[in-house]
DNA sequence: TTAATAGTGTCTATAAGACATTATATG
DNA sequence: CATATAATGTCTTATAGACACTATTAA
């Protein structure tokens, strides 16, 4: 066995990097972050858009969460958003400078929380709206893969659990959380059935006040457990025919 | 920004491991593969229990999944087990040799198929029953609460998929199969309803041959897309009263 | 009073839970 | 025939889907 025979020393070290997608709602569209690759002569992929990230930084990340959390400040000065590990991806050829694993983890913010371009070394950053399973371009490494994962986790999972919540503000009326869930899933929902969905799940709770406009005021709602998404019992399935 | 302004080598690589949790079913219990640490002086928490994995070989693994392939196939000799990723933890604490990111699959296995120890280095391995959330002793490294998290993730999903499919030989009873969600899950799994739900999932589908015994034969059955698991759309919910 | 959206109610279809009943093999 | 387990049937209950209807604000 590796670890026993041979010295942690004898190894070549793999690259080790972290990414993060990190994804919004902006006009009835979801959105994921890029920045644009550097320019410079030695940079792979120049002047592509890739998801933002970077080597860990053994002195300053004490774990890669605190890794993935740095560079999601330093794009989006967001501190504390909804982030989960998405998956690592790795091997010898998905950057020319070698063997690299990446660990991959996926942010989702409200937009009105994002203020671009926040660090020092700014770079060019840009949302770019999904269509179908992508961003309609071909991204740095294999950055193209790993967004398409990301997606389709997200609707996985906005089929099941309350993950979409996350792209609202603090507080929010049922609509916009229902409209935000159609948004995600790319389709309709229906109202009364996803109110009593939300409602008898527990995922929220009254807000004070309410949220007036051109309309009947509406009701805010806050996430009663805002660290954890809520699983539903049941899928969101269409009637069959 | 990091990627931009420093060139990799700047970097002090973290070490990258890969570790397995393999998952099997013994006599109506889930168990889990360990293997004992190495007990030379300089090897971090010698002769304890952990996880089986090692480090990147990056001449030759061409992937992280290779990497827990090649391991998998060495303490079990199973070639083409069910393989997904779990997670991958990363700090600069959780091994005495400095920071290291390990990157964490799961598989599950038939009992059958499985004959320990084929490997040419072959180290003491062996089955340990899953007791609640773990193997009620400490392991090696955080490898605790790894298992912690696979066996949470195994009872999750066994929820609302057919991952503990994985756990059965290629073809097998529908009692077989109802027999192994009662074990994963800790609990009684009703018959009619189970039956409905997998068949009409289609899930599985029908092979030759008949499973004797000394009561009614039962059909055999094997899984229809052996690569994916099935989502069903629900959850095994108990009725509230 | 109208427009617009919030919020509720009704009906039905689906599928699970609980449990009883029938079917088919062996010894 | 007794026994064991496979396979099916019946009844109830929970909840989603479809869609109609009522409520409440601003302009």
């Amino acid at each position: 066995m590796a670890r026993s025979t041979r010295s942690p020393q004898e190894f070549p070290r793999p690259l080790t990097t972290v990414d993060v997608v990190i994804f919004t709602v902006i006009d009835d569209q979801l959105h994921v972050l890029l920045v644009k690759r550097p320019t410079g002569d030695a940079e792979p992929h120049p002047g592509m858009w890739a998801l933002p990230g970077g080597y860990v930084d053994i002195e300053r990340d004490k774990d890669l969460e605190a890794c993935a959390l740095h560079k999601l400040k330093e794009k989006t000065g967001v501190v504390s958003p909804y982030l989960e590990q998405l998956g690592s991806w790795g091997n010898a050829s998905r950057d020319p400078r070698g063997w690299t694993a990446t660990h991959v983890y996926f942010a989702m913010l409200p937009h009105e929380a994002v203020k671009l371009g926040q660090g020092k070394h700014a770079t060019e950053t840009g949302w770019f709206p999904i269509e179908g399973d992508g961003v309609g371009r071909k991204l740095a490494f294999d950055h193209g893969v790993i967004l398409e994962t990301a997606i389709s986790r997200l609707r996985g999972k906005a089929e099941y659990t309350s993950l979409p919540a996350y792209l609202l503000p603090e507080t929010f009326t049922l609509s916009e959380l229902q409209h935000v869930f159609s948004v995600v899933l790319g389709r309709p929902v229906d109202k009364s059935g996803f109110r009593t969905r939300v409602l008898s799940s527990g995922l929220v709770e009254e807000a004070d006040g309410m949220k007036t406009g051109p309309s009947r005021p509406a009701q805010l709602y806050r996430l009663k457990t805002p660290k954890n998404p809520t699983f539903f019992p049941r899928t969101f399935s269409p009637r069959k025919q």
